[in-house]
DNA sequence: AAAAAAG
């Protein structure tokens, strides 16, 4: 890289900046914004850089001198590790004239070019690999047709699939089709409420019946836990129809003290079902009770927009049947069905931050009638970045309004919202807190640098699903590009695709059509999807707890999983401190791509070395929940860096483009 | 320290 202006200098100011947190305290979000429009980011003055062989560079830096500490993992060390035999020639195809003046270009007409004798060519030549195929014309291993004497087949004998002769389903032609608005029952789901447009009368004023739902749940087993905990008969029964008949250990311990009305906090393990902890209680509370338009009863917080989904999706058959409203409230999706369904009056929101603020500063939410504030993923609502939000959030519930937080990790500084905003709390824990479950194996593999790339790709070319957990944005883009050109079917995600964009890859990770997701910490927590058999952690987690997280990905409800953690040489100490703050007992051991220890986990399977692509998202008829028609697509998310102080840096580009110097 | 969370 050549020596550039920093495109962010004009921050040479030296304002000095308050810690963020600080500066943040008494400020609304609103003036919060407002700060950060006009802020400058803290700068000290570059210092000159002096080296042997060069003048004093004094303003400025030179970007590989400004990186002295940048670790080799993320150092684009070579685009690719396979040796030059390996690797795949691309080869610039000549172009023709060179120069810019077109006058000294020849000058063809279409029909004077010379004729490039296609035929005469031996082979084909293709650009991705270098090698050469014979043309398709000197192929001998199949016959060669040419379109007049191609054998005519039976095209006339095939079976000819019609419309009307198909009986495996109703046929409807557009007369007889049954009428449009009246009758639907056949098709309508007994535990979704059935959404009538209002009649003319009721557009007119006149009250709004609601219907009822009728709704046949069938029986449930006399000694079904939850009745025993104290959950109502419908939700019971409605769990029970899923299966759900057993509550978990963590579901056991807080339910009865969360219906009690108490503030619960709740640590269980990953995959050991907090949603139905909290929600079950959270609903039971918000049944039966009036909601006012505009003002909520119940809000849960979540970090991501996927988790909010989940959530949402996994509560709203059980809210259904409680006849309690619920609302998604997250970024990446049109406000208007948002702001309509808070006028109308919406029992419950499942929100992220940013969002849920937005929409009560412009009085679209009041949550002065909030009973129950939820965080769910607490440890995680209460770091730096996402605290002045949640603080913000929960000054504007009513205080004396039950609180349930609950996390796989309680630390951080879940202590101060606890001793803000919780009364008396009761704390859960169900086993020791540190340990993941015990049907996962952990496996640490000091390796070499140049080895990474195969590695992962050896790693993630077994059969199954794989989630691979790299550190930043563009490490996510880079490895998954890598993976697929070395033959594995893999998708990025993370914050910084646009919201469409991760619905399709969640969703493709979740119907198999993409087996490999590698993802930033965006997907480190909460997300469920189900079989996935291996983590790789191709970057180390920065901390233990975010090592249960993602880890916390395989071996979800009682199955089985392996978390394999990729350690350059010098993160190997690092991560043996981890692994002892977590709970998890592995030793680091060496390893080489074709290792023995690799080969077993993955099942003996290799990748193809040659690249593939990723499959178009499937067409989504009658999409519902799944994601893919849930947020408005194509807009961007937010660039990951709102909200932060100092010039905008380029989206998960390389670091400190921000004008800081390395030196300390 | 990065990522996430509003457009």
């Amino acid at each position: 890289m050549t020596q550039h202006h920093q495109p962010d200098s004009e921050s040479a100011d030296g304002r000095i900046k308050k810690p963020r947190h600080k500066k943040y305290q008494n400020q609304s979000y609103g003036e919060r914004l407002a700060a950060d429009a006009t802020y400058d980011a803290p700068r000290e003055d570059p210092k000159p850089v002096v080296r042997e062989d060069s003048k004093p560079v004094v303003k400025g830096y030179r970007a590989e001198q400004a990186r002295p500490d940048r670790s080799r993992d993320d150092r684009p060390v070579r685009s690719d590790d396979r040796s030059s035999d390996e690797r795949p020639r691309y080869e610039r195809t000549e172009r023709p004239y060179a120069g810019n003046a077109r006058d000294d270009r020849p000058a063809f007409r279409r029909d004077d070019r010379p004729q490039q004798n296609r035929g005469d060519r031996p082979y084909a030549r293709t650009e991705r690999d270098g090698k050469q195929y014979p043309r398709a014309a000197e192929r001998t291993d199949r016959p060669q047709y040419r379109r007049d004497d191609r054998p005519q087949g039976d095209r006339t004998e095939r079976p000819r699939f019609n419309r009307d002769d198909r009986t495996d389903r109703p046929q409807y032609r557009q007369d007889d089709r049954g009428p449009r608005s009246d009758d639907r029952s056949s098709y309508r789901r007994d535990d979704k409420p059935f959404v009538r447009r209002p009649s003319q009368e009721e557009r007119r004023g006149e009250p709004i019946r609601r219907e009822e739902p009728v709704i046949d749940l069938g029986t449930v087993a006399d000694d079904n836990q939850f009745a025993a905990l104290g959950i109502a008969p419908r939700l019971v029964q409605r769990l029970a129809r899923d299966g759900i008949t057993a509550p978990f250990p963590i579901q056991t311990a807080t339910i009865p003290d969360a219906l009690a009305g108490r503030d619960v906090l709740g640590r269980g393990q990953t995959g050991s079902g907090k949603t139905l902890g909290f929600g079950l209680p959270t609903l039971m509370r918000l049944s039966g009770g009036h909601t006012e338009s505009r003002r909520p009863r119940g809000m849960i917080l979540v970090p991501t927009r996927e988790l909010a989904m989940q959530v949402h999706d996994a509560l709203e058959p059980l809210a259904h049947v409680m006849n309690v409203s619920l609302k998604l409230i997250a970024g990446g999706l049109p406000y208007p069905k948002q702001i309509e369904s808070l006028r109308r009056g919406v029992d419950l929101l499942i929100a992220t931050p940013g969002r849920l603020i937005d929409l009560c500063e412009q009085g679209a939410a009041d949550l002065g009638a909030v009973e129950v504030a939820v965080l769910d993923e607490a440890d995680h609502m209460c770091d730096m970045g996402f605290m002045p939000a949640v603080t913000t959030l929960l000054d504007m519930t009513p205080p004396e309004g039950q609180r349930l937080l609950f996390s796989a990790t309680l630390d951080n500084d879940v202590d101060k919202i606890v001793k803000t905003y919780l009364k008396d709390p009761v704390q859960h824990s169900t086993e020791s807190g540190q340990a993941t479950v015990s049907t996962m194996e952990h496996h640490l593999l000091v390796i070499e640098p140049a080895h990474k790339q195969s590695l992962t790709a050896e790693l993630a070319s077994r059969d199954g699903r794989t989630i691979v957990f790299v550190r930043t944005k563009l490490g996510a883009d880079r490895i998954a590009t890598q993976l697929r050109d070395r033959g594995v079917m893999a998708a990025a995600l993370h914050g910084g695709l646009t919201q469409g964009m991760r619905n399709k890859t969640l969703d493709q990770f979740k119907d198999g059509s993409v087996p490999v997701l590698v993802a930033t910490d965006v997907a480190a927590r909460g997300i469920h999807v189900d079989d996935v058999g291996l983590v790789v952690q191709a970057d180390p987690p920065a901390e233990h707890k975010d090592y249960l997280h993602r880890a916390g990905r395989t071996a979800r409800a009682g199955g089985k999983g392996a978390v394999v953690t990729l350690l350059l040489p010098h993160q190997r100490r690092g991560m043996i401190r981890m692994a002892e703050s977590a709970g998890v007992k592995a030793e680091p051991v060496r390893a080489r791509p074709g290792d023995e220890l690799v080969t077993e986990l993955t099942g003996g399977t290799k990748p193809s070395g040659y690249p593939v692509k990723l499959p178009a998202p499937k067409p989504q008829r009658f999409s519902k929940g799944g994601g893919g028609k849930r947020f408005g697509s194509g807009r961007p998310g937010r660039g990951d860096n709102r909200g932060s102080s100092g010039p905008r840096r380029s989206n998960g580009g390389p670091r400190r483009t921000d004008g800081k110097s390395y030196q300390h």
